[in-house]
DNA sequence: CTTGACCTTCCAACGATGGCAAGGGGCATT
DNA sequence: AATGCCCCTTGCCATCGTTGGAAGGTCAAG
C-alpha cells in the first residue's frame, strides 16, 4: 500500500505519516523497489490509533508511551490509566481557563450597546485604568496570570 | 523609560516587546542615544491592554484591531463588541471540543480497571477497531474530526 | 510517448514565547 | 579612572503539530 493509499484509510496524511517516521514515533517504513514506502494493514492500524489519540488531545510524546504500551503484551492497564489521567488534568486546566475567559468577555459584551458610539465597556477593561498598584496582585476579578498552554 | 522598566510596569517580557514592535503590533519605539529603547507611561498603558487582550486569549491580529479601535476617538462600540463576539465563540467552540475530548476520555478511564493485568479499555477504544468502514463518517460515539485548533 | 497522479526529499512557515550568545551602555563602588 | 555588575542591543535557534511548496522521480492509463 503507497502512504496515499495509508494516509485515506487512516485518516492521518501522508505529510504527518512521514513526520512521525521522521521522528520516531512509528518505525522506518519498508521501501518498494522504486523507493516508495509500503504499508500493511497493521501500520494502518497503527495510524488509526494514532489519530485517535491526537483527537483525544494526546501529545506526540504521549502517545509514544500509549503505542508502547499498546505493544507491550505483558503491560499493565495502571499504566495507560496514568497518562490517561495525567492528561485529562491537562485537558481540564485548559477547560477551566478557557472558561474563564469566555465568562470575563461575556460579561463585558454583555455590557456593551453595541451601537454607533464609542464608548465601550470592552475597551475600558482592557485598558485596565487602574493606575494603582505595581505592587503584587493585580486587582480583583481579573482573569489571573495564564502561564499554562491554551 | 527603558525595556525592562517598562516590561515590569505592563507585564509584558521584554522579549514580546520587542517582537511586538517587529511585528508592527506597536509603532517603532524612540531611542536614546544610547540606543536603548525608550517608553512613557502612554506605551506601558498600551502594553498593559495587549496584555490584557493576550489574557483573554485575542490573537495578535485580533489586538491590532482592538489597538486601532482603542485609538479611534470615531470608533463604534459596535465594532469592539462584534470582535470580541467572534472570539467569544472560537472560545467557547475550543471549550467545547477539549470537554468533549474530556469526558470521553473519563468515560475510557472509569472503564478501566488500573490494575495489573493488560486488558484497558483505553488502548481498546484507541485501536477503534472497526474494521467496518472507509465510507462516510466514522462509527457513532466518536469524537469527531476535530479540524479546529485546539 | 505523453499526461497526470502519485511519490520522493528538503526547506519554510505559522503563533507566541523562551533561551542563549556576543558586544556595548550606565552607574556605583573602589 | 577603573572595575564590576546589571541592563540593553541584535540575532539565531527551539518549541509543537501541521501544512505548504519546489524540484524531481515513478507509475499507470491513454
Amino acid at each position: 500500500m503507497n502512504i496515499g493509499q495509508a494516509a485515506k484509510a487512516s485518516g492521518v496524511s501522508a505529510k504527518m505519516i512521514r513526520y512521525y517516521e521522521q521522528t520516531g514515533l512509528i518505525p522506518v517504513a519498508d521501501r518498494k523497489e522504486s523507493g516508495y514506502r509500503d504499508y500493511s494493514d497493521a501500520d494502518v492500524h497503527r495510524f488509526r490509533f494514532i489519530r485517535r489519540a491526537r483527537d483525544l488531545g494526546f501529545s506526540v510524546a504521549e502517545i509514544q508511551d500509549l503505542l508502547s504500551l499498546w505493544n507491550d503484551r505483558s503491560r499493565q492497564s495502571a499504566d495507560v490509566k496514568r497518562i490517561a489521567s495525567a492528561h485529562i488534568a491537562v485537558l481540564n486546566a485548559r477547560i477551566a481557563s478557557l472558561r474563564q475567559m469566555s465568562e470575563t468577555l461575556q460579561t463585558l459584551i454583555a455590557c456593551c450597546a453595541g451601537d454607533n458610539r464609542p464608548d465601550c465597556p470592552i475597551l475600558m477593561d482592557l485598558e485596565e485604568t487602574s493606575e494603582a498598584p505595581p505592587t503584587g496582585v493585580r486587582s480583583a476579578g481579573g482573569v489571573g496570570q495564564l502561564k499554562s498552554r491554551v
